[in-house]
DNA sequence: AATATTAGTTATCAACATATTACTATCAAG
DNA sequence: CTTGATAGTAATATGTTGATAACTAATATT
């Protein structure tokens, strides 16, 4: 027994040990015995913190939540314009995923046994609000002449929502999160480009 | 001991029940015990037709394979134009997706143990197949000048990947694939809208 | 009908995971 | 310096899972 931490540093260590875990080998083949000899303890030292381990992903779920909800409250603080904010939304976004690539792997993941608790509720929730956003931005920039008027905000959302979706599955096989913010704005560009009502600027920027 | 199937026939009912087990509670959660119980027979019964667990995922990530690379032939086999084609090729998928609605998790499934063998390489390298298929789709839009001339086919071909992987996420959210179909069609529709070298068609068609 | 093949069972193992209990050593406060 | 609280350990109970060995019975072939 040679050092002794802090509760609350220590939890934050398990933490983010087991998320660092969950990107490599997948949530549901994290154990406790691999948290605790990543970080140079017993098995049991985990329960001094946790008294189940779902309370370890509860409050990993917890914490993941409110990075996401932080960044839509931090696009909807600023004074941009629809498009910018909207911009702003998903790339901000993607920042989040690219700091916490396990993410992804808990809005997938089932919930356990006999539903006793459904750890991943709070990415749900969060992820929902994420949606909602994108939706109020995409009907914002209609409102402000940045998209054609008969676009439909949802199904604009769900293209738009695409485009993380693709870059995160590419993250997910390639186990690279360096792609997110190095293809994401480039894609999103060009994904909002065909909302625009006169194309113009786009096209003319890409084509020869 | 009441009936006693062939071989080949067990193999397939193990397959599907594994599958079926895949999709509900996760690949990983899946055990032999399971496939064994769900078929009315006991755990080791299943060791008569695999040597091994992993050759079960094996044999199924072979299959999944296979039919999205039979997908991405029917679609080049039908003598369509290409922007049809291209639409053939997505909603097929999609069709694919919505009859193996585990497909997705096997994809950002992680390697067991020390690599010993990669068992969802099928899966990989025919998603890398149906990426191939979409850009040289693409590719052959622009020509047939479908699609404007200053389109990147490699980033179109991510966006409409987008469109898939936008859907599939719901689907594994709301455990229900009916939405592939339901809602791939005029999705895919409304981001092909955005690549066409002018927009007034579709655009039309959705404003009032 | 006799026989060889083999799908399936029973019993069992070893490995591993979650969790509990009782003890110990460290740290901070009085 | 003493002492109380607690982070951590050792030992262990309990359950699950992948896998093997020996046996049994259904099926097909001769």
């Amino acid at each position: 027994m040679r050092i002794r931490k802090s509760a609350v540093d220590r939890k934050c260590e398990i933490e983010q040990t087991a998320l660092d875990l969950a990107f490599k080998i997948g949530p549901s083949q994290v154990s406790t015995g691999m948290i605790a000899k990543e970080l140079g303890l017993t098995q049991p030292a985990i329960y001094r913190h946790y008294p189940k381990k779902d309370d370890i992903w509860a409050a990993i779920a917890l914490h993941l939540g409110t990075r996401i909800d932080e960044n839509i409250a931090l696009s909807f603080a600023s004074g941009l314009a629809p498009l910018d904010r909207l911009k702003k939304l998903v790339l901000g976004h993607l920042h989040v995923v690219k700091e916490n690539p396990a993410l992804p792997d808990f809005m997938v993941l089932r919930d356990k046994t006999n539903g006793h608790i459904v750890v991943q509720d709070s990415i749900h929730d969060a992820m929902e609000a994420f949606r909602a956003a994108l939706v109020s931005n995409v009907k914002a920039a209609i409102g402000a002449g940045h998209f054609y008027s008969g676009l439909d905000e949802n199904d604009a959302a769900t293209l738009i929502f695409g485009v993380i979706q693709s870059l995160v599955l590419r993250m997910m096989v390639t186990r690279n999160p360096a792609i997110l913010m190095k293809d994401g704005p480039r894609l999103l560009d060009l994904q909002l480009a065909g909302f625009t009502p006169t194309r113009e600027t786009s096209r003319e920027a890409v084509s020869d």
